[in-house]
DNA sequence: ATTTAAGCTACAATCGATTGTAAAAACAAA
DNA sequence: TTTGTTTTTACAATCGATTGTAGCTTAAAT
């Protein structure tokens, strides 16, 4: 009934030579004869032969495979990181293993003990919005596993990070909505246990500063950054009389749930309130005015990522074990929902 | 420098046992006391063993993993199906690869290799746009591992397929629009190859002849769906003079190039014409005017395709080895772009 | 023809875990 | 104490491919 799959000693039986040879002339070493090679490799096509990783990789313990966590695929700038990693892994001939931790630390932690009992031979993580500590990353440290953040860092880990300037890009934004005329901007921010939404809100108030504005704590919220979280914040704040003309949420989920609130209550957007958000989901140029946000280049990202990783992996060299940080400057994508002025 | 991770050997050495005790004791046998379990289970962590999946699994002949291949992840509705996918596996203590085809055949061909090379247990296929041969895929009928179709199938092959009710779903929406006074109908189709396809233009042309309304040929398209050949479609048909009230698109995006069009020369949506898309994609909700649909719950096929290819997996009996085709109903969702009436 | 070198191939160990079975240990019964 | 039974553990083969090395072939050089 059941077949097993043809191995090289099947080969090597039918041939009447070695499987080590057979082993050789699959993968084309000079140490076999064109002649020998060319009639395992047609006997291998005949019987219909496919190598068995997982006896390959034993062997030579490794995988040729990366494995990546992100909080989650649905989200357009991850799905586009993954795009680049793809490219970038499938250019070198490795698989790419990829994981959601639906942004639980809990799922995190089990992702990484099944990647290192898969025996990845490096690692792309963003972390998920729960993680603060770095218990459960060391791990790989500790099995010799390279590991490159991407986007979302842990500040304690010295590993190398492709991460964008989400300050300088926070610090633009507000800027704009500064130059847009808005006085009171209100602040939408992720979880601080995360450097980006640290760096996000630290070059919020820095542009504010540089303006001679007053920085107000109650008109700055953190939350998990969804459209629902959105839509309450700012009821909260209106229901509260807290005055604004201004929003900067760290993410557009968020920023789309304010529009719609304040579209819902009557609130006019740019006119009365100006909205930016920050990563340029496709939805940001759907909605209704149209989002100002934030372009992060995620397929960029993940292929730098992807490829410091690699790098890491092939090389041996001290040269290669050094830490790298790259930055990369994001761009300002200027909408209808902070334009004012004509 | 490279320590090597510690094996069952290792930890069958400093016990003074045998690494067959240790294997046991660390699957739980009954064979061993549970006093050896114990020594056995406190020595691995103190060590920090961690189980090589790749000799296990090569010993097992079993990889505890499904491959999935669908064109895209970024596409909502698939990320999606891979979340149900994920739930249904994790439950079952399967790991999951996704690989993305990105819509090409070729690379499709390579995805299907690989996970045969890395033994897979079982298969999820949304094949891509260009998939009109089903040789590569009858190679895991070959190699034994039980393949499941969801949402694209190749109908010609006899496996398991969950799909959506695809004509009736375009029935409905053909009716929903003729329902709000449409009588000049343009259906933007996908390629022909897919039943998909097929499906979504048979519900429309069924619906018309049911509401006896002639069937014109030059007004179906058939595209790659996506916004720009939505848009090119609607303006082509303009430049023609073909006159219309309504569009029926068989997915969101191209509806939406369509509405951004019209738009833009000025032809009201819904009033002048109604357009209606499908997948229910989260841009449809945000867009203005929002998008009328139909949603086809991809959690769910995932979560219902995964089990599926589970039990096959798992059971051996004839019953399970038995093709299964589930068929879900979607669900229309009637928003703005195809409101005419109060 | 003989030596020497170079080119190929075969042998055997190895990667780490699993598993059928033989052997040993523990315990109970006679 | 001896025999019989049941638990528990050790031995050894196995999964399929890779790789260092010994040995055999062949061809070139003397």
């Amino acid at each position: 009934m059941k077949k097993n799959k043809p191995t090289i000693h099947e080969i090597a039986r039918l041939l009447n030579i070695d499987s080590s040879t057979v082993s050789r002339a699959l993968n084309n070493s000079n140490l076999v004869t064109q002649k020998t090679k060319d009639k395992v490799l047609k006997k291998a096509k005949e019987i219909g032969y496919q190598r068995n990783l997982l006896a390959s990789n034993l062997r030579k313990s490794k995988s040729n495979t990366i494995g990546v966590i992100v909080p989650r695929i649905s989200r357009h700038f991850f799905s586009s990181t993954i795009a680049g990693i793809e490219e970038a892994s499938y250019a070198q001939g490795y698989n790419v293993i990829i994981c959601q931790s639906m942004e639980k630390l809990e799922r995190e932690i089990k992702i990484v003990n099944n990647l290192i009992s898969n025996r990845v031979d490096g690692i792309l993580v963003s972390v998920s919005m729960e993680t603060t500590e770095d218990t459960h990353l060391k791990q790989f440290d500790l099995s010799n596993i390279p590991l490159v953040f991407f986007d979302r860092a842990l500040s304690e880990m010295p590993n190398s990070k492709v991460l964008i300037d989400s300050i300088k890009a926070s610090y633009d934004v507000t800027q704009h909505l500064i130059d847009q005329g808005c006085r009171k901007i209100v602040h939408i921010g992720g979880p601080a246990t995360l450097d980006i939404y640290k760096d996000r809100f630290k070059g919020y108030k820095q542009a504010l500063q540089e303006n001679n504005l007053p920085f107000e704590e109650n008109r700055v919220y953190t939350s998990a950054l969804n459209e629902q979280e959105g839509r309450k914040i700012i009821k909260t704040l209106i229901d509260l009389g807290i005055e604004f003309d201004g929003i900067f949420s760290a993410n557009d989920l968020a920023a789309i749930g304010a529009i719609k609130y304040l579209k819902s209550v009557g609130i006019k957007v740019p006119q009365d309130v100006a909205v930016a958000g920050f990563s340029n989901e496709p939805i940001s140029e759907a909605i209704e005015p149209s989002l100002t946000t934030v372009d992060q280049s995620g397929y960029e990202i993940g292929r730098i990522a992807c490829n410091l990783l690699l790098d890491r992996i092939s090389r041996t060299d001290n040269e290669s074990a050094i830490a790298k940080s790259v930055t990369l400057s994001p761009t300002l994508i200027i909408r209808e929902s902070s334009k004012r002025k004509k």
